[in-house]
DNA sequence: GTTATGACCCAAA
DNA sequence: GTTTGGGCCATAA
């Protein structure tokens, strides 16, 4: 799985994976499959985020905590919207 | 087989 | 950089 592949303080948008995956028009797919996987997955689900640096989960909060304090562990900064600064943090192959 | 829904993306304003 | 509208594909019933 390409999220398995994301670097630590690195987050990744829906469409790389999507594209680096095969699958460039179904970035939906991916985030079903990541709300599929368990909690305690070895996927960095946590670093996948949509094209404007922001979490996913369209307006839920419950893992977007969770997601956020993983990032900030991560020593990925967030702004006062629960973005990212996609400029800074992301994923760079 | 068709209908309905979905952690979205891209182009334009 | 953000917001709005349109569109693509896959999984589930």
């Amino acid at each position: 799985m390409i999220v398995r592949q994301i670097p630590r303080g690195s987050v990744a948008t829906y469409g790389q994976i999507a594209k680096l995956a095969g699958i460039p028009r179904n970035s939906r797919q991916v985030g079903s499959v990541l709300k599929n996987l368990p909690a305690g997955s070895s996927v960095p689900w946590f670093r996948v985020v949509n094209s404007r640096g922001e979490i996913s989960l369209r307006g839920d909060g419950s893992c977007q905590s969770v997601q956020r304090i993983k990032l900030e562990k991560e020593k990925i900064e967030f702004d006062g919207r629960g973005r990212v600064s996609l400029s800074r943090f992301a994923w760079k192959v």
